[in-house]
DNA sequence: AACTAATTGCAAATAATTCTCAATCGCATT
DNA sequence: AATGCGATTGAGAATTATTTGCAATTAGTT
């Protein structure tokens, strides 16, 4: 059994929840690449090997993925809510091209420590981050 | 008439657009307090003076308004859409709290300095920024 | 005042997400 | 392996947020 599984069974016993089918292969998929993903992606996707999981219960399983820590909300500059498997990498932005939708992922230590200073001069306790820009990429730049 | 409304004007006119009475009253109703705002509860606002001002030509006007760069998107973190003006106000960053809905705003020039960074190697023309946590607050900490 | 294209409000349409509920499943205990 | 019971599921209805089509109205120009 991989990483991700152990920690998510082990998170779902404790919530006196099981690890059903279902929760299994929305599991295993999202883990499958490290692409972000919004519900109905992941539902298409699901859907190529899986005719037995509907949208539902998608929407049911994605806060339980959230609460364990496995996967986080991002790319909120979009329309539709994204997500992305965060269990075993580090924290990164987002840069996001409006012409042509790629997504640069940057990391970057500083950025993150002075937005822990800038937390802890508040007093606040940050729980999830959401750190992106919208833009055009160099290559969409040339084009105009 | 005042600063906004003649950015507005101007705007308008390039693109051969009026500015009609609603688009007046949604305007300085945004400019009347600087409160983060959904369009819903804009709606509200607009409606204890303005009976005659339609949700439908509220959802029309605020693209032109981002788009005229008076109001920006923010508070992505939440569940509807949520606006702010930022014409005339420094950038800034969110920290959300999650259990009392507290919003406290952090400016840092630092910050920006290093995401600007971050997106100059990538050779990343950025257009909008959107910078936020979510998180507990002072105050709701004491009470667990 | 007349003209013309832009704009409006309304109500219907779409889209994303949540909810309801009867049928089924997972697992601990026989 | 059969039983029992609460958790879980899929299907579709319901809800919420947003967008759209259209006939009537309005702003700005001639």
């Amino acid at each position: 059994m991989q990483e991700h599984e152990k920690i998510f069974e082990n998170f779902l016993k404790i919530k006196d929840l099981k690890l059903t089918k279902p929760r299994k292969i929305i599991l295993n998929t999202v883990f499958a690449t490290h692409e972000h993903f919004s519900v109905d992606e992941l539902y298409d996707q699901i859907r190529k090997k899986h005719k037995d999981v509907s949208r539902a219960t998608i929407y049911r399983t994605i806060p339980l993925l959230v609460e364990s820590d496995l996967i986080k909300q991002s790319l909120r500059c979009l329309a539709k809510d994204h997500y992305e498997h965060t269990y075993g990498h580090d924290r990164h932005f987002h840069l996001i091209c409006e012409k042509c939708g790629k997504i640069i992922e940057v990391e970057s230590k500083k950025a993150e420590n002075i937005l822990n200073k800038l937390a802890k001069i508040h007093n606040f306790d940050i729980k999830e981050y959401n750190v992106g820009a919208k833009g055009i990429c160099k290559n969409c730049r040339k084009k105009i």
